[in-house]
DNA sequence: ACAACACATAAGCATAAACTTATGTGACGT
DNA sequence: ACGTCACATAAGTTTATGCTTATGTGTTGT
């Protein structure tokens, strides 16, 4: 699981989306194509790369798979982004957040 | 520029080892290549997408064009990153600890 | 003015990635 | 036990992307 892996799981549109329905709250993978022009193994096969670039996490519950965002993946991102604080407007607050949350 | 534009802009391998060094120090095209085995019409493409991403801008000098990060796009990312701060580890010494883990 | 240089752009090709249809697997209800 | 449901996997097709060669544009040195 490299860096360029989490990026190439974001980098198509239609995962980027299925990300932001589940960062709003833990789903099974058919409420996920709800109101999404995309069939049923392509929902799978796009949750297949999400969980591999450790974007997103399963959990079996009888015949339904839940799936939710996995902060392992969100973590590396924010180690990446950390790397290149040199880099970093001062004021941006956003950055300030995440700084305060990754040091001490 | 969508933020799925700056991943995909990361997502290809080479596109990711020319931002890294990048973010060493500004650089113009010809000396980016050194060291990798990329012609100078793709290197330049990969400059372009990297550059529509926010990810990097430019400053021509003479006939030489000095690329540099540019931190709108670093900006964008944590941004990104703070929509999900819930799901970040509530401890901060989990988060390293995440981190850590993910090392091997 | 002209040649060499640094880089950008165009067009075509080759590969990868996202989609499709078809089928497999395991869980549930009757 | 059997059919249905929720999802995964396989195989093939289409589309997107990164590469190549060829050429264009602007700059510098002579």
């Amino acid at each position: 699981m490299i860096e360029s892996d989490i990026f190439k799981a974001l980098a198509d549109p239609t995962r980027y989306v299925i990300f932001e329905k589940l960062a709003a709250g833990r789903m099974n993978a058919s409420a996920l194509r709800d109101g999404m022009a995309i069939s049923q193994p392509a929902m799978s096969q796009h949750l297949a790369v999400l969980r591999n670039a450790g974007l997103v996490r399963e959990e079996r519950q009888g015949r339904f798979v839940n799936y939710e965002v996995d902060p392992k993946g969100l973590a590396l991102i924010a180690r990446w982004l950390t790397k290149y604080r040199a880099y970093w407007p001062s004021r941006v607050d956003a950055l300030k957040t995440l700084l305060k949350d990754m040091d001490q």
